[in-house]
DNA sequence: ACCTGAACACCGTTCAAGT
DNA sequence: ACCTGAACACCGTTCAAGT
């Protein structure tokens, strides 16, 4: 064939055939050719279009961080800081949680992702907007960051398994009812992600207000 | 070679092998022929000590659960909840900062690892000991994981770049600094981390009180 | 029981050749 | 510019053969 007059590939339908394949088998089902196969393509003809694998992966990830919404960091947004970082995270949950499988990659830091730089640009300035010191304002995107990626990427009701005998009951005294967590997964990952994301909130209300901090700037 | 009359590889031999080639060069590093080359056997002999590589992955991973100290969810230890909590987030930190590269695979969940079942069930122990109810103390157990193993697995420091031109102020108007953070980095996360953990504890706190707790049993 | 080499079915990536 | 097939240097794993 070699080069037809309109091209079989870009960079949006790799991106996309990509998504979809790791949506639907995960991260390791993912391989050049694989991909080349889906796009009718071999495999060498995606060099054309990205310099690496990686590269297919990164924008793939940089797909999920952009549909992260960020309104409510936006200057003119009411939210006052507090409801804005938990409108946020609950957002940013979501996003993950559509697409489970890329998220140790997306967990591998912004790095040149622009949609990942947006997010943390945006946590930075709403938080230094409503009266946060810069430094503390980096610490609260970080750990936001640590809190939501973790809860993605290490699901704890996932991490269980069904079979009953993994949870010997003289080497695990608590443990009795572990066999049944994938089952109540969904709903304890919940529970725990709420729980943890307000308390996490009231303990930063608590240093907010410790910073002297009485009249918040919005 | 065939047989040797003493065996040349054991399972311990093989997971310190393993985890050292990780912790030098990383998750990717670690093939079954070069894992095997380091041990000066063929790849396949590694067959007859575990099923999988997977499984050799799964064995590293256990042994830096393993070094985490679970002390102060014992029954006569004097710690409250909080300070349990607190020394444990520690601990457990400190552990897989010494082994970054493993984290991804601790992340996938405790599965069958018993190490890894160890702390599920000590922390689960410890909590419901100290009078939270069963319920809010699984939810414990799994938020703090996902803020520890978050806060190793998605390094806000390490994900930004030290090449200035991928910040560009136009687009990023509050990452002036951020190719310094790399520099910064490891101060960047302890600090994000202790806030976040005392955020998390105080937030607990007023739970816990709410709870009618006050008069909390150690 | 525990090692070996050969083999199978894959990988990511490079590159010269085609249009 | 953008695709191709062939090739390189790898993978994880299976298996018959050796002792």
């Amino acid at each position: 064939m070699a080069r037809p007059r309109k091209p079989l590939l870009s960079r949006e339908g790799i991106v996309a055939a990509a998504g979809a394949l790791v949506d639907a088998e995960g991260l390791e089902a993912l391989s050049t050719r694989r991909l080349a196969a889906v796009l009718g393509v071999s495999g060498p003809s995606l060099y054309n279009h990205f310099r690496t694998k990686d590269e297919i992966l990164e924008a793939v990830a940089d797909a999920v961080s952009a549909r992260v919404d960020l309104s409510m960091f936006e200057p003119d947004d009411g939210r006052d800081w507090r409801t804005a970082l938990e409108d946020w995270a609950h957002s940013y949950r979501a996003a993950l949680a559509d697409h489970p499988h890329i998220v140790p990659v997306l967990a591998r830091g912004p790095g040149r992702r622009p949609a990942g730089l947006r997010v943390a640009d945006a946590v930075f300035g709403g938080m230094t907007a409503a009266g946060w010191p810069p430094s503390q304002a980096t610490r609260i995107g970080a750990l936001m960051r640590y809190f939501v990626l973790g809860s993605a990427v290490a699901s704890f009701a996932g991490g269980f398994t069904e079979d009953r005998s993994a949870y010997d009951p003289e080497a695990y005294p608590h443990l009795g009812q572990a066999h049944l967590l994938p089952e109540r997964g969904r709903s304890v990952d919940e529970g725990a992600f709420e729980t943890g994301l307000t308390a996490l909130l009231d303990g930063l209300a608590l240093r907010f207000e410790a910073l002297g901090g009485d009249e918040p700037r919005s």
